[in-house]
DNA sequence: CTGAAAGCGCTTACAG
DNA sequence: CTGAAAGCGCTTACAG
């Protein structure tokens, strides 16, 4: 069965090596090696450049990751990780930092639970792989305790945490206070809030800057007033369902939600309990996620740049993976107020 | 500098590697490995697990990824790629693919433009990382021509193309079916389509289906009729934005949509026009996002089940990896329609 | 400009 | 039950 003509035999199932393109170029692998990852520069003829890439585009040759990774000290791979992938904002962050990133890094998530960040046992194992860089969305303290990454690390929004690496942060602050201003002066006094229940630091900015500024402008949010479910409009529904009655006698007129799925959460069932939103109560969220302008009424919500974070994120990374430095070791974007319909009411 | 208490030194910068455990230990390094992939049955004594076991904790050794992939011929990722990570949906399926993988596998997400499959070049690329298997979801046949993976491989929501691997699919016609009956017992006559302008099959199915039992129901849906955008609400909108006028001189009664992402939009864009949803346009969708009970008004949906797809996908794959045979070659999972108020109108 | 060789960290027949 | 050794595929000083 052995065919008499090796040479015209396309690739077949074994696996190229850079030793079998060596062969055919009639060079030594040092010399595949140099051509395959463009380090020919003063080193390689230009003879024996055209033939090695003759001899990868015929065989099909791709350097070997595992190989190449192991004899470099580090792969290619830069590993995203995040507790909520199922935002939508996320897409958004996630295309800031492919671009910046360019393509000769790959990009791989870190996929967990829902809220939760890999455990210190998966931590190893992805650091096991050598990534050339990490970027950690939305930490908290104790992963980043566990990570201690040997490799370059980037934080995206994660306010107070730019002593364990370098960080891309959002102003959530002055949205959040711009919230609370926007709250007050449409006369709202008695207000609630949903909070995410990860400890993760941009929540309790988000909450505390939104709490000071609503306290100075005279609203009040009572101890009872604060409930934390999962980042779920199931989740928020319910938490909001159990909590509504109690509000609703303290004589609460405003939900103030950690993020724009927990707003939907509690549009949902207010919609359900016929709570009249926003005459009865104002519902706002932060994100400012696409379907904010399609919930019903539109969610007034406190917007984020996402694709800019990732955009951002991704340039520090790369420079600190290139052994380049910093310019800034913490970055802070703007966030802003949209207001929309869910908050009208008191006005009218 | 140097300390006399060796011993006593946690571990440093320095990575840890199995030669050090095994000096620790007194034994092999083949017998490190052995203990730490616990294949000790009968070839390694208790005397030495247990040494083994102490130095290991003691030092704190993590067994390297890229050593351990180049030796056996592969790694322990799971490589899943997905054109649409911001869906919700994908979320879902993404926790039912983690559940049934268990830890022993490293899940990574393989990143694109949204709508977009990674070209030929980056999936060489992944392929190079060597993965213990593939997990594809919604592809189209391009892709899977490009791919031709070594690695074990199962598709997700991929109709028509288990002729390239074993999949899990859903019944998407079934569900699309349904709606076309809703709609038709409804009164609609003359109805458009929003479809997603990737090439992927679940896309066609979807369409196809809907359009068959549609046109045997009576319904209309001329050529001009059908309109595709990326699986995005702003650019839905505006492509509805675009066709509505004249759809509406053509008595358009009701607008599907490929999803419900895409559905969004056009709730969003025939706010701003002023139609009245559903006493002037029904709407529908398919994926029943948890955001569709929150639209305004809520929208009908034709449900799929996100994380029974991933559970399922994942335990074949996990079969095919650990060398057992499938029982089916392509299981498919049920759908059906979720009506809500986006299509109450004709009715009243 | 070029290639032989060492080395990256591990796993696995193999011989004992 | 155990360890020496080969080998996975590549990159990088090194000597020429």
């Amino acid at each position: 069965m052995e065919s008499a003509e090796q040479v015209q035999q396309p690739a077949r199932s074994r696996r190229i090596t850079a030793a079998m393109v060596a062969a055919r170029a009639g060079v030594s692998t040092a010399t595949v090696s140099l051509v395959a990852n463009g380090k020919t520069a003063g080193r390689v003829s230009e003879d024996n450049i055209s033939r090695v890439r003759d001899a990868i585009s015929e065989l099909g040759y791709v350097v070997d990751g595992i190989g190449s990774s192991l004899a470099k000290g580090v792969s290619s791979i830069v590993i995203l990780v995040a507790p909520d992938i199922s935002n939508p904002f996320f897409a958004k962050v996630i295309a800031g930092v492919r671009e910046s990133l360019g393509s000769q890094y790959q990009l791989l998530l870190s996929v967990t639970e829902a809220g939760e960040f890999p455990e210190a046992d998966d931590v190893r194992r992805l650091m096991s792989l050598r990534p050339a860089g990490l970027l950690v969305d939305a930490p908290n303290a104790g992963f980043l305790e566990d990570l201690a990454s040997p490799s370059p690390l980037v934080l995206l929004d994660a306010p107070g945490l730019a002593g364990y690496a370098p960080s891309v942060n959002l102003d959530v602050a002055s949205g959040a206070r711009e919230l609370a201003a926007h709250l007050a002066s449409a006369g709202h006094r008695e207000v609630a809030y949903v909070d995410s229940v990860t400890g993760t630091e941009t929540f309790a900015l988000r909450r505390e800057a939104f709490l000071d500024e609503a306290t100075a402008r005279g609203i009040s949010v009572g101890t009872g007033r604060i409930i934390s479910t999962t980042i779920d409009v199931g989740a928020a529904a319910s938490a909001f369902a159990d909590a509504w009655p109690g509000w609703q006698r303290e004589g609460v007129t405003a939900v103030v939600c950690g993020t724009d799925t927990h707003a939907y959460g509690v549009l949902q069932e207010a919609r359900v309990a016929g709570v009249r939103i926003p005459e009865e109560l104002a519902v706002a969220g932060f994100d400012d996620l696409p379907y904010s302008a399609t919930s019903n009424p539109g969610l007034t919500s406190v917007h984020l740049p996402a694709t800019p974070l990732g955009l951002r994120a991704g340039e520090q990374l790369r420079r600190l993976m290139e052994g380049k430095p910093l310019e800034q070791n913490e970055v802070t974007l703007e966030s802003s107020l949209v207001v929309r319909g869910s908050t009208a009411a008191a006005e009218r």
